[in-house]
RNA sequence: GCACCGGUGGUCUAGUGGUAGGACCUGAGCCUUCCAAGCUCAUGGCCCGGGUUCAAAUCCCGGCCGGUGCACCA
């Protein structure tokens, strides 16, 4: 079993990621992907985008990645990911300031919306002591932690910007024209993949917690009242879950079920929740996640965000530890609602009624030629007012005057100047707020666990070896193809056959230093599927014209005409087909090479 | 952010108050016709700053980075 320490070694040494600007010291909790981690990332999101843009049959969206305040201020980061901490002096253990306050004094319920200074003042006030260690607060100053990065836009002291923390509300602003493309019909899925930024207060594990990190996310934008998920697609697939009440529970197990299943029993509150754990399942098999040491664990109750109705967590198991790699939140109509409510825009879609409804409706109608020399500025709140009042209460009007209050005054307005009338209203349809369903997956953390389910070590002919046994799929390199030797006639046909494989778009290297077993090694290390050799058999023996396959995992080879290698290859590339190196064995002659894995 | 431990070629490491060795890797050559073989040669290093000292990679202090624990993770 991988060790965290083995895979860390390996991706710096063959260049799957490493600490960030490390020749100028280095900063926490940033990481650049090497040639092969960039390659593998890509792969990854490729794979995703295939997944959960282009057969959900979704659009997929690159919004920026600065922000203005305003939008953090409707999501809720503003408040939300601001944290008031204070620090023990003693013990040095940091706390919640705003949590301390509330937990401690009568009559505080939102202690984060006082500000510092009164917190800080709060504190020595009520001489709250160190949870941890007793000693006073008192004095010690409360300081403000913001999980997002912030900066300014534009010269000066410009506007404020935050570097988002979450790629979605790129795609919940920018709801009024993707509904406009998606011509205001539910439901529509907009995904992106992209990066996203948290100023952690503690970097961890490398490349598990990190201050920049890649997410690719999907807005599933529903009616709750009429929109199915297709669950039929998903029922039979099997999973691993585990629920609140396993978690509560002494000896808590987890449990193996379909997705079908589990939506009938309702394990799954949300069929559309359900649905995504169903493809997100497909998904993780196909890039190669181990999943023996894969599940579905539910929020508990006090976990769970709060616009949350029912949150599941995709986990893997990563040197011993299950850390959490996607994330699948029914959000309900809570962020389309606050930016609608934020903004002047409109975060509906217009449902049509099945038949157009007649209603009767109050009216007015207020004569403003009256209403204005009468009341002046009021004038027209006053309108408001009254077209409020008899959609409220039609019965007000029918006494000879009606008032309303505007701003704490009382006004009286003759009935009549108000023109009101009950008519008949034909409505086609009403303008709902749609729910949304979030799937958001960390592609690096995927990217990690993918490295470290892959990693393997066994024996080839008696000598260890490492290799990472990735899906050809994700895998950085495709093939590599090597001259058995350096012989000009074997040099001549490796050299066609490497331009013929790149130019199908193949990620293929070459490499015709040293012996040939150490060549095989460099790929298994970084996980490449396939290895392409020619030999001289394959010049002038008795299959001419032919090279070998080997495969990674088995060392298994067979001999493949030099003709059919491109096809072959590709085949057994792309996941769509489900040509496997066994079928290859089937078809053309094996190569016996004495070796063997054990 | 606090505490503990650590930081020596690309990687893994030995080591000492007098500026450093090994292994692997990498490159060149020889040899080699299928799994990290051998031989020759070569490239490449003491995290940063300050202090103590004739002299610091080594001791001390601070910083940065990493690991672990605590806290945090909307």
């Amino acid at each position: 079993m991988a060790k965290q320490a083995d895979i860390m070694e390996l991706s710096k040494r063959r260049g799957f990621f490493f600490g960030s600007n490390e020749v100028y010291g280095g900063v926490a909790g940033f990481y650049t992907f090497g040639p092969q981690g960039a390659a593998l990332k890509r792969n990854v999101e490729s794979a995703w985008r295939d997944q959960f843009t282009v057969r959900l049959g979704n659009d997929e969206i690159e919004a920026p990645t600065i922000m203005p305040e305003a939008v953090f201020e409707a999501s809720g980061h503003l408040e939300g990911f601001d944290d008031m901490l204070v620090e023990c002096a003693e013990c040095g253990q940091s706390h919640r300031a705003d949590h301390l306050i509330e937990d401690n004094v009568a009559g505080i319920e939102d202690a984060e919306a006082l500000g510092l200074e009164a917190v800080g003042e709060l504190i020595a006030e009520h001489e709250l002591e160190c949870p941890a260690c007793s000693a006073s607060l008192a004095g010690e100053p409360v300081e403000d932690f913001n999980l997002m990065f912030e900066t300014s836009i534009g010269p000066g002291t410009g506007q404020p910007g935050y570097m988002r923390p979450e790629t979605a509300q790129g795609i919940f602003v920018e709801f009024p024209r993707l509904r406009e493309y998606a011509r205001g019909q539910l439901p529509f899925g907009v995904t992106q993949i992209g990066p996203a930024y948290r100023n952690e207060i503690s970097p961890r594990r490398g490349i598990i917690r990190v201050r920049e990190f890649t997410q690719a996310e999907l807005e599933q934008f529903i009616d709750p009242e009429e929109d199915e998920p297709p669950l039929a697609t998903v029922e039979d697939v099997s999973v691993t879950l585990y629920p609140v009440p396993e978690q509560e529970s002494e000896n808590g197990e987890y449990i193996e079920t379909t997705i079908g299943a589990a939506v009938e029993a309702g394990t799954i509150a949300s069929p559309w929740v359900a649905y995504f754990l169903g493809i997100a399942q497909e998904w993780y098999e196909r890039v190669g996640v181990d999943m023996d040491r894969f599940r579905f664990r539910q929020h508990l109750p006090g976990e769970r965000a709060h616009y949350a109705s029912d949150c599941w967590d995709a986990e893997a198991e990563i040197s011993g530890n299950w850390i959490e790699i996607a994330g699948f939140a029914y959000r309900g109509d809570y962020d389309l609602s606050k930016h609608g409510k934020y903004s002047d825009e409109r975060f509906t879609v217009f449902k049509r009624y099945d038949e157009p409804q007649t209603v009767e409706k109050a009216v007015v109608d207020p004569d403003m030629s009256a209403l204005g020399p009468k009341f002046g500025g009021a004038a027209a709140q006053i309108a408001d007012e009254l077209t409020a009042l008899a959609e409220r209460d039609p019965s007000a009007f029918d006494a000879e005057t009606v008032s309303v209050e505007v701003d704490g005054e009382r006004y009286t307005v003759e009935s009549d100047i108000a023109n009101f009338s009950v008519e008949e209203q034909t409505e086609s349809g009403e303008h709902i707020t749609p729910h949304v369903v979030e799937p958001s997956f960390g592609v690096g953390r995927t990217v990690y666990t993918l490295l470290e389910h892959a990693y393997s070590e066994d024996e080839v002919d008696g000598e260890e070896r490492t290799y990472l046994s990735l899906a050809p799929e994700v895998a950085p390199t495709d093939v590599a193809v090597f001259p058995l030797v350096k012989e000009d006639s074997l040099l001549g046909l490796s050299s066609d056959i490497l331009r013929e494989l790149r130019s199908s778009g193949l990620s293929v290297t070459y490499d015709e230093s040293g012996s040939i077993g150490r060549r095989y090694r460099r790929q298994d290390e970084i996980g490449t599927a396939f290895c392409v050799t020619v030999d001289r058999d394959g010049i002038e023996g008795d299959e001419p014209n032919t090279v070998t396959v080997r495969e990674r995992d088995t060392a298994a080879q067979v001999r493949v005409p030099a003709s059919e290698l491109n096809t072959e290859l590709s085949a057994l590339l792309r996941s769509e087909d489900s040509r496997s190196f066994d079928d290859l064995i089937e078809a053309y002659t094996v190569v016996e090479t004495g070796v063997s894995t054990e």
